[in-house]
RNA sequence: GUCUCGAUAGCUCAGCUGGAUAGAGCGGCCCCCUCCUAAGGGGCAGGUCGGGGGUUCGACUCCCUCUCGGGACACCA
């Protein structure tokens, strides 16, 4: 309907340049009202135009309006306030909506208005060295939700997973695993400052000891023998660095197991994790299509290859036996280091390698959704995307704001390694993967989040998504009540008398259902989800407010039928609308 | 210090590329189940949209500036 008037907007437009009038078309605004006195749909040319034609916006709006061909859905046109062109729709035009969807199904609200467009979202990535907790679980619900509103505008999407399966956290895993495996094995020892210390460790040494007896241990003078001091002995200010402490017990670890054995070490806790983690996320209702891991980068040599690559472009400088990338030169503030002096590729390096490979994989467009927290890292990956000759502009970077986790009032402190967090799982357990996902999609993701863990955690009303999914139960409820009470529903007489909608409840929730393939499409395109919630909360309250003023099941049958028409319709947006979300539509509750 | 996100009702937040009297939820007060699920509905109270300039017919929205918060600024991963 939106498109219609634009059009009809625009021919008009075209008539005030033939009269000489106005030279230029200025972008057209059409939009629905938010007051029915309004009309239905609104347009502010007039006024944008008052300037250019030296004239009074009423005026102009009056000549538009004269040069407006005519169509048999607009009711009439108005002039209102300082110069809006107000458009009514017929009642049979803004009824058809009803029939649209009932007839659309499941499918009503998507659309292929993206053409394929092949697009890569990439997201939670988060280290396998621990279980995922709360924090990655606004990524995963956001990323999640976001492919699922793309797909609905026909996107191409693929999710992604890269797995830092390389690099020293993931050897910290590994001794931090071999340590616990050792006090399992009857050795004492003091656990290092610097290691990863939740129970899951103990699982993970547990199994090996289970697999391998007591194969990988050894006696503790010999494990700590010559070792830097961890940051604790000595005590007080006297201690040591906990850094060092912890890469000599990798070096030694390496040493005494062997490289096969010191492997086998490592594979159980990165194997045991990523399960996990997989898991965790199917759980969640957030499927990937492609775990990438950061290991193979350097075994293809792709690392070598975007170094390289850099290099013959004349991108890449030596600095005190370092290799820099020229980042400035293409906006960022500082120029990075890609191979150390001692040879080692940085992890950027194999961040740049990694997106060279997006790119050769063919997405036309790729998404990374990151923590806030790697802002610092946008400027320099675009850097490095320029360098390599793709546009910069097909890389876009969400960046996903913390959600800060209050129990009692209280701001909950999460980290990994001391183990002291809440993880998804125990989120999801606890108040329910539908109350998750939609808890994190709520806000915009830049928005910073207050997560009450209290609220969450109760079964109690307050909880948004409750009252959404309570509107479409009802409805099912009513709709159930047909048959018990032996009564029925005649969807064609319905259509037949659509007409009979008229009371305000009735015309307030018709034109929300008709904004609802405008909302899906904005959330998709603007990567804004929060729209659709917002968009069925107010649903939902239409909707419940409706419920209470009148009654669906009726005496006069046409009214009936029409009725039960609009409810059907609205039942399938609510479903819609909570599919997209990753919600469920229950019957009953 | 630089960059970045934010500041809207007591609290948590919407406000669509500037548009007509700024909206929800929670909390507070008052009503509504002999009636399709009260996990609901109706009403009242509550706002200098952080401060100050500017652009515009018109600013919560755009620009500048200041104040106050979150976060980021490694040859770490």
């Amino acid at each position: 309907m939106k498109e219609t008037i634009e059009s009809l907007l625009d021919h008009a437009l075209d008539q005030l340049i033939a009269d000489g009038m106005i030279e230029t078309k200025p972008g057209l605004q059409v939009t629905r009202t938010k007051d029915a006195a309004h009309g239905d749909f609104t347009c502010n040319t007039a006024m944008m135009l008052a300037k250019q034609a030296g004239r009074a916006p009423r005026e102009i709006a009056q000549s538009i309006i004269d040069a407006l061909p005519d169509d048999a859905s607009v009711e009439k046109v108005e002039i209102a306030g300082p110069g809006f062109i107000n458009f009514f729709i017929t009642q049979e035009n803004t009824l058809s909506i009803i029939n649209d969807i009932i007839s659309g199904g499941e499918r009503f609200g998507k659309s292929n208005a993206a053409e394929g467009e092949k697009v890569q979202i990439e997201f939670v990535s988060a280290n396998p060295t621990g279980p995922l907790h709360v924090g990655h679980g606004r990524g995963a619900a956001y990323g999640a939700t976001l492919a699922t509103l793309m797909r609905a505008v026909g996107f191409d999407v693929d999710c992604e997973y890269y797995v830092n399966d390389a690099g020293r956290q993931m050897n910290i895993l590994a001794a931090s695993v071999w340590l616990r495996y050792l006090e399992v094995n009857e050795v004492t020892l003091t656990f290092p400052v610097n290691g990863y210390k939740g129970e899951y460790i103990y699982d993970i040494a547990n199994s090996i000891k289970a697999q391998h007896g007591d194969a990988f241990v050894f006696p503790a003078d010999e494990v700590f023998k010559d070792i830097h001091a961890d940051e604790t002995d000595g005590g007080g200010s006297n201690g040591g660095d906990k850094e060092k402490h912890i890469d000599d017990l990798i070096t030694r670890a390496k040493h005494l197991l062997g490289t096969k054995n010191y492997q086998q070490v490592f594979k159980a806790g990165l194997d045991s994790i990523l399960d996990d983690i997989r898991q965790d996320l199917e759980e969640f209702g957030v499927p990937y299509d492609n775990w990438y891991s950061e290991q193979t980068l350097a075994d293809r040599g792709l690392i070598d290859k975007a170094v390289e690559q850099l290099q013959m472009a004349g991108h890449i400088e030596e600095r005190n036996g370092a290799l820099w990338f020229i980042s400035t030169k293409f906006g960022d503030e500082k120029d990075r280091v890609v191979i150390r002096d001692n040879g080692q590729a940085t992890y950027f390096a194999s961040d740049i390698a990694y997106h060279m490979d997006k790119f050769a994989r063919g997405y036309q467009r790729v998404i990374n959704i990151w923590g806030a927290d790697h802002h610092g890292y946008v400027a320099r990956v675009k850097a490095a995307i320029g360098a390599l000759g793709e546009k910069e502009d097909k890389l876009d970077i969400l960046l996903v704001q913390f959600a800060n986790l209050y129990r009692g009032g209280e701001r909950v402190q999460m980290s990994t390694r001391s183990g002291s967090f809440v993880t998804l799982r125990e989120l999801r357990e606890e108040v329910g993967t539908d109350a998750a996902r939609f808890f994190y999609v709520m806000r915009k993701c830049e928005q910073h989040m207050d997560f009450d863990l209290d609220l969450a955690k109760s079964q109690s009303n307050d909880n948004p998504v409750y009252y959404i999914q309570y509107a479409h139960a009802r409805i099912c409820s009513v709709i159930g009540q047909l048959s018990e009470k032996q009564l029925k529903h005649d969807i064609e007489n319905g259509s037949q008398n659509l007409n009979l909608l008229t009371e305000r409840h009735e015309t307030d929730i018709i034109s929300k259902l008709d904004a609802y393939a405008d909302i899906v499409h904005k959330s998709a395109f603007n990567a804004e989800p929060h729209l659709l919630v917002h968009y069925l909360r107010e649903l939902a309250t239409l909707l419940h407010s409706y419920y209470n003023a009148h009654q669906f099941i009726n005496d006069d049958s046409n009214l009936h039928d029409a009725r039960f028409n609009l409810i059907i319709a609205t039942r399938q947006i609510l479903h819609n609308g909570l599919t997209l979300l990753g919600v469920s539509a229950p019957e009953k509750m």
